[in-house]
DNA sequence: ATGTCAGTCAACGACTGA
């Protein structure tokens, strides 16, 4: 089995004992990470190698920063796509071997867009359609592909504790689901949805407000797989443990797990 | 009810972003 896993953990600083508890008992074989929110120079690559990850990261102080973890070493690494010259690290791709052959990760922070109509959404719209074509691209040269991360977009209703409140209000409008609709067009499918699962599934809670214990929360964070992935995908779930834990990311782990035999 | 966090700068509180 090759499980592969997906998590915002809001500051890797703070939150190293959470991965280094999580990798412990879920033992993914590739973690992406975001929102490290640490530059290169403190990336915790010795704490993360003696728990048996290697690392890949692109990183900056106090915003963003993207980060693969792996049993395997990673190659062929980009951080940077056409036609965004950002300084924001919200984009790592490598390969990585696996039984079945190399697999291509696309590890992405989605902007967040603060609110519809702002200019942050503006720039979330651009980077989002300049993304999705890059990324056609990377499709084309790997058939083996899985693009995970936070979104920051729920797909549809379903991933909304409360579509009405949320109504074409940031990460749930029309406009930002069509986006992310372009990026399942190039094959890539949302593996949570290729299994029966239960109802007010979510990855995100805010932190006010009890939002987790209220159940009030988004599915944000996917793992989308090309074909050839998709017909190997076995299970697609959010792990919630991590949220109820001391000092908690809002986010939760997104996993899936791919027959590799 | 934007009522929580995290990081930074600069100085222990204001700010930004999420």
């Amino acid at each position: 089995m090759l499980k592969i896993a997906s998590w915002n953990v809001n500051s890797l600083n703070v939150r190293l004992p959470h991965v280094l508890a999580w990798t412990d008992v879920a033992s993914p074989h590739i973690l992406a990470l975001q929102e490290t929110k640490l530059p290169d120079d403190r990336f915790p690559a010795d704490a993360l190698q003696e728990a048996g990850y290697q690392s890949v990261f692109s990183g900056q102080p106090t915003y963003n920063g993207v980060a693969i973890l792996s049993r395997q070493t990673a190659g062929d690494v980009v951080t940077d796509v056409p036609g965004l010259d950002d300084p924001q690290r919200r984009i790592l791709a490598a390969t990585l071997p696996t039984d079945i052959g190399d697999v291509r990760i696309v590890n992405l922070y989605v902007v967040n867009g603060s609110e519809v109509g702002s200019e942050k959404f503006e720039y979330k719209m651009h980077w989002l359609q300049q993304v999705t074509a890059w990324l056609a691209e990377e499709a084309s040269r790997h058939d083996r592909m899985v693009v995970l991360g936070d979104f920051n977009i729920a797909p549809d209703d379903r991933d909304v504790h409360d579509p009405e409140a949320w109504r074409e209000k940031i990460l749930c409008s029309t406009e930002e689901r069509s986006a992310l609709g372009r990026i399942f067009d190039l094959g890539l499918r949302d593996t949570f949805r290729q299994f029966e699962q239960e109802e007010k599934v979510f990855s995100w809670w805010d932190y006010r407000m009890n939002a987790f214990r209220r159940k009030m929360g988004l599915r944000i964070d996917l793992v989308l797989a090309s074909r050839a992935m998709a017909k190997r995908c076995v299970a697609s779930y959010v792990d919630i443990e991590p949220r109820r834990q001391d000092r908690p990311s809002d986010h939760a782990p997104a996993v899936a797990e791919f027959d590799v035999s």
